[in-house]
RNA sequence: GGGCCCUUAGCUCAGUGGAUAGAGCAACCGCCUUCUAAGCGGUCGGUCACAGGUUCGAAUCCUGUAGGGCCCGCCA
C-alpha cells in the first residue's frame, strides 16, 4: 500500500480516536494540494466537522494530528489557514521509493487486483466508404483507452463495429448492378475512390427516386435473407475496403478485431421475440418499437426505438441490442466501452434503457458510452477540404509527416555541423507527424469539439508530441554521451534541489494518474501529467548538471533521468504513441 | 418543442466541493566558451456567460436565463 492510501487509513484511524467510533466512516477529504508552500497533501476534513463538533475548526485539525502517526512518511503535519491540515513528504521516504520505481520493470505499477473481461467498441468505419476525420477520434481515443486497460492487466477485446450491413448495401448493390456490374462478381474491379463516389451517386439517387429506392430495400432484405448472388458482391466490397482500411491501422499501429455488424445478424430475431415476451414491443405505424422514457419528438410524442421496420428489416439499433447480449452472454463482458461521436448520445441512452427493461444488462456489467465532440477547422466548423469535401484519413495524416518534414528539413539546416541521412528524416517525420495527431486530438478534453491545427501540435513549443518527444531524446543523449547503461545503475538517491525535489514527486504520480484515466476514460489526464513531467525534467535539465556532478550526486541525478525517460516512454505508449532516441 | 454537450486570459485549452483560478500560444524582458536553446527563467493578461440557491467553503453541485453546437421513426 502506497503513502497516500496509508494516509487516508491512518487519518480516519485518528478521526475515530479523537471523536468516537461514529466517525469511522466520515472522509477525511485529502487531497493534493495546489500549492508546493501547503505540502504535498491536505486534508480538509476540520473546516466540515467544525460545526457538528461544536468547536473551531483549528482545533479540529489539532485532535487530529495529535492523534495522527504518519512519521513514516510525512514531515509532521501542520495546520493552516482555516483549518487546513498539510502533510509534506519526508525526502527518504521519496528517495527510497524512486529506488524501488526504478528497480521495477512496470515503474512501480502493479497490475489490477481485480482484472475485468473489457470490450472496447471503437474505429468502426463503414464498409464501401473510405475513412475519413470522422473516425480519427475514435479509433485514436478507443486506442489509447484500450491500451490503459490492457496495461493495468484487464483482459480487452478491441472491436471494430465496421458499419457492413443494411441499406447502404441495398442502395450500393442496386446502383453497381446498373453502372458497374463487374465490381460485384469480380475482386477490385474498381477502386476504392470510385466505389466511394459510386456510393455518394447511389445515395442521391435513393434520396429523390422511389422505384429506385424500393430497388435498394428488396437488396437488403436478400441480403438479410442469405441470397448468394447479393452475397457475393457483398463479400467482395467488404475485402476490398478491409485491405484499405488495415493501410490506415498500420500507420497508427492500431490492433483491431473486425467485428461488423453483420456478424449479429442471426441474433436479431431472438432480440425481436424477446422484447415481445417481456411486453416491452408495441407496433407503431407498422413498425415494432419499444417507446422509451425521457425522449420525445419534435412534436413532443414519445420517442421509439425502431427494432423492426415496417419492412421487416431490422436496423441498427437491434443489432446493437443484439451485440450487448452477446458480448455479455458470449465474450462475458464485464465492461463494455463504446468510442463514438457524442451525436450518437441519445441512441446509445435509448439502447441502454432498453436494454435494461428488458433485464439483459446484470448489475455486475458495466455499459458505457464514451463521447467525444466534433473534429472542426481553424474556422470553427466542421473541418472540410477546400473543395468542401471530406477530408480523408490518409490525407490528413500524410500531410502531417509532410508538414513536419519541412520543419525538420528547416532545423537540421539552422544548424551547423549537421548531417542527417534520408532514412533518419523519413523515419523521425514519419513518427513525430503522426504522434502529433494522436496527441493533439489525445490531450483534449474529449466532450468538447477540438480544432484541428496541423500548426499547433506540430509546434515545438507546448502540450504537444514534438515537445514530449524532445525530452525523452534529451535523456537519451545524455546516455549516449556519457556512455551510461541506465539499466545498471546502483544509488543511494540524493534529492538535493528544489527541481530534483518536484521532479521525484511528480515521477511517483503516474501510477495515481493511470488508475485514474483507466476509470474515468480521460486520456487528456495523461497527457496533463506527461506535459508537465517533461517540464519539471526540462527545469530540472537546465538546472542541475548530471554528468559533470560528483558521485554519488550524479548517479543519483542519472537514475531521475532514466526514470524520466523510461515515465513518458511507458505513457506516450499508453497513448500508441512510440519514443525517438534522437531527433 | 424535447434531449445531450458547451460558454474560464487576445487565441487554443486545463481545472468533475477547498487556500491568491492554471498551462500553452501570442506580446515583452533576460539566459547558449557548460549534458540537444525543439530548452529554461521572468513580465503582461481573467466580473470563470448571467441571476439566484445549497455549503464553513462554488469555475465545480442545484434551479432559472441568454448565446453556441449536436441529435430527435424506420441511415449509422
Amino acid at each position: 500500500m502506497n503513502a497516500v492510501a496509508q494516509l487516508q487509513t491512518r487519518l480516519q484511524q485518528a478521526l475515530v480516536a479523537a471523536f468516537g467510533p461514529e466517525f469511522a466512516d466520515t472522509d477525511p477529504l485529502l487531497a493534493a494540494t495546489n500549492n508546493p508552500k501547503f505540502g504535498d497533501y491536505q486534508a480538509n476534513v476540520a473546516m466540515s466537522l467544525a460545526k457538528k463538533l461544536g468547536k473551531q475548526p483549528r482545533q479540529v485539525a489539532q485532535e487530529v494530528i495529535d492523534r495522527l502517526e504518519v512519521a513514516e512518511w510525512f514531515e509532521t503535519p501542520e495546520i493552516a489557514g482555516p483549518g487546513f491540515i498539510n502533510l509534506r513528504f519526508k525526502t527518504d521516504y521519496l528517495q527510497a521509493s524512486l529506488q524501488a520505481m526504478q528497480a521495477d520493470d512496470r515503474l512501480g505499477i502493479a497490475p489490477t487486483q481485480t482484472p475485468q473481461r473489457v470490450i472496447v467498441d471503437f474505429s468502426s468505419p463503414n464498409i464501401a466508404k473510405e475513412m475519413h476525420v470522422g473516425h480519427l477520434r475514435s479509433t485514436i481515443i478507443g486506442d489509447c483507452i484500450a491500451r490503459i486497460l490492457e496495461f493495468q492487466g484487464h483482459d480487452v477485446l478491441r472491436l471494430n463495429h465496421v458499419g457492413d450491413w443494411g441499406t447502404q448495401f441495398g442502395m450500393l448493390i442496386t446502383y453497381l448492378r446498373e453502372v458497374a456490374p463487374a465490381a460485384l462478381t469480380q475482386a477490385d474491379a474498381i477502386d476504392l475512390g470510385d466505389l466511394v463516389a459510386f456510393y455518394k451517386k447511389a445515395k442521391a439517387r435513393f434520396d429523390e427516386d422511389e422505384a429506385f429506392q424500393q430497388a435498394a430495400r428488396e437488396e437488403v432484405v436478400k441480403l438479410q435473407s442469405g441470397a448468394e448472388e447479393t452475397l457475393r458482391a457483398w463479400k467482395l466490397l467488404c475485402d476490398q475496403s478491409r485491405r484499405e482500411f488495415q493501410v490506415i491501422y498500420d500507420l497508427l499501429d492500431i490492433q483491431l478485431e473486425e467485428r461488423g455488424e453483420s456478424f449479429y445478424n442471426p441474433y436479431l430475431p431472438a432480440v425481436v421475440a424477446d422484447l415481445k415476451t417481456t411486453g416491452l414491443l408495441v407496433e407503431d405505424q407498422g413498425a415494432q418499437c419499444v417507446f422509451t422514457e425521457g425522449f420525445t419528438n419534435k412534436e413532443g410524442q414519445p420517442l421509439p426505438l425502431i427494432i423492426q421496420k415496417s419492412d421487416g428489416g431490422f436496423n441498427y439499433a437491434t443489432t446493437d441490442l443484439a451485440a450487448i447480449r452477446y458480448r455479455i452472454g458470449t465474450d462475458g463482458a464485464q465492461r463494455i466501452i463504446y468510442v463514438t461521436d457524442a451525436g450518437q448520445s441519445n441512441h446509445f441512452a435509448q439502447v441502454f434503457q432498453v436494454a435494461r427493461k428488458a433485464g439483459w444488462i446484470p448489475e455486475t456489467v458495466e455499459v458505457v458510452h464514451v463521447p467525444f465532440g466534433l473534429v472542426q477547422g481553424e474556422d470553427g466548423k466542421r473541418l472540410k477540404t477546400r473543395s468542401g469535401d471530406t477530408v480523408r484519413l490518409r490525407d490528413l495524416l500524410d500531410e502531417a509527416v509532410e508538414r513536419f518534414r519541412a520543419n525538420l528539413d528547416a532545423k537540421i539546416a539552422e544548424e551547423k555541423n549537421r548531417e542527417e541521412t534520408e532514412e533518419f528524416k523519413a523515419q523521425v517525420s514519419e513518427i513525430v507527424g503522426i504522434s502529433a495527431v494522436k496527441y493533439a486530438d489525445l490531450s483534449q478534453n474529449r466532450t468538447s469539439n477540438y480544432i484541428f491545427s496541423y500548426d499547433k501540435m506540430l509546434a515545438d513549443k507546448g502540450n504537444t508530441a514534438p515537445y514530449m518527444l524532445y525530452a525523452y531524446a534529451r535523456v537519451q543523449s545524455i546516455s549516449r554521451k556519457g556512455d551510461i547503461d541506465f539499466s545498471a545503475l546502483t544509488a543511494q538517491l540524493q534529492l538535493q534541489k528544489e527541481s530534483e525535489l518536484i521532479l521525484a514527486k511528480h515521477l511517483l504520480q503516474l501510477e495515481d494518474v493511470i488508475a485514474q484515466v483507466g476509470e474515468d476514460l480521460y486520456p487528456n489526464r495523461l497527457c496533463q501529467y506527461l506535459f508537465e513531467l517533461s517540464q519539471k525534467f526540462n527545469t530540472f535539465y537546465d538546472a542541475c548538471p548530471v554528468l559533470k556532478a560528483e558521485e554519488p550526486l550524479k548517479t543519483s541525478r542519472l537514475v531521475l533521468c532514466d526514470l524520466t525517460a523510461r515515465s513518458l516512454k511507458l505513457g506516450l505508449s499508453l497513448l500508441g504513441i512510440p519514443v525517438l532516441e534522437r531527433m
